[in-house]
DNA sequence: GTCAGTGCAAAGATTTTGCACTTTG
DNA sequence: CAAAGTGCAAAATCTTTGCACTGAC
């Protein structure tokens, strides 16, 4: 598992100890679709007979967080954070509100507004968060009916 | 007081009773230099002695902004919800990471990207929300030294 | 063996809710 | 006076923390 040897590497770089908890969560991260909540987390790892305590889970993405190993965001639902592998890349999210489903935005549309917005109102710009929300292709159709 | 005046109409429009309560909620608000939390709206009417009680104000909050009277927020500090007058304009915020002073940028730059990518996703784009962060002139200088 | 990491249960923080009482229209 | 709104205390939700125990290096 090529996975699995990286993540212990990244936790290395980080200067973290590699777990079974803390690698049980990046192996979650890494098979997701989208970014997850804490608990949807906690309970995956349940589903597969890992059972890791929930203030665990919260304090190992945190911990990772801050290592820059995974990547914490608050999009719509603005209740629950959500945690996603760090891809070292800038991006943003598109949300579904009929279906909650969360897709990534690559293009970021924001760059040269960054800069604009520096000249306008002499702010040191440090970093922005977008998130565009909608309806995806079959919510919209579902909705018609 | 031609503010109090019209937030009765507000309240009116919206089919609500206009109580003390909630006027002396949107008067705070109509005054305010940027969004404020249900706490600090509770501070500040228990500081010119109007004793509403929290509940009351999330409550009064959450009914207005139903209503469309207030508009309430997310911003960076991802935990506590943020409310303003609904002045019926999109627009969004530069917050401060040193002071936390929350400034309104008034032009949107997203509209043509969201043409772009109903386009390129087929979704059906409801709205976005964008909150870009840094640090304000005050703010950077304080830093360089 | 030492120190970081974990589990548990308890506490924090923010927001919501049930219910009796009050106020508005 | 009916329905909407309020206050209080209690609950709900998400997250953090204290402390004793365990596991990694």
């Amino acid at each position: 598992m090529d996975d699995k040897r990286s993540n212990v590497a990244k936790l290395e770089s980080g200067g973290l100890k590699h777990t079974k908890q803390r690698l049980a969560i990046l192996q979650i991260l890494q098979k997701a679709t989208q970014p997850l909540s804490a608990e949807q987390i906690y309970d995956m790892l349940r589903d597969q007979h890992t059972l890791i305590s929930l203030s665990t889970v919260y304090r190992a993405l945190d911990t990772m967080s801050d290592k820059e190993i995974v990547t914490k965001i608050n999009i719509i639902q603005d209740d629950k954070a959500l945690y996603e592998m760090n891809c070292g890349l800038h991006h943003h999210y598109l949300f579904c509100l009929g279906c909650n489903k969360i897709i990534t935005i690559k293009h970021c549309p924001l760059e040269e507004y960054e800069k604009a917005l520096k000249k306008e109102t002499d702010y040191e710009i440090v970093g922005h968060k977008l998130s565009v929300y909608g309806y995806c292709p079959a919510c919209k159709k579902a909705l018609d009916k």
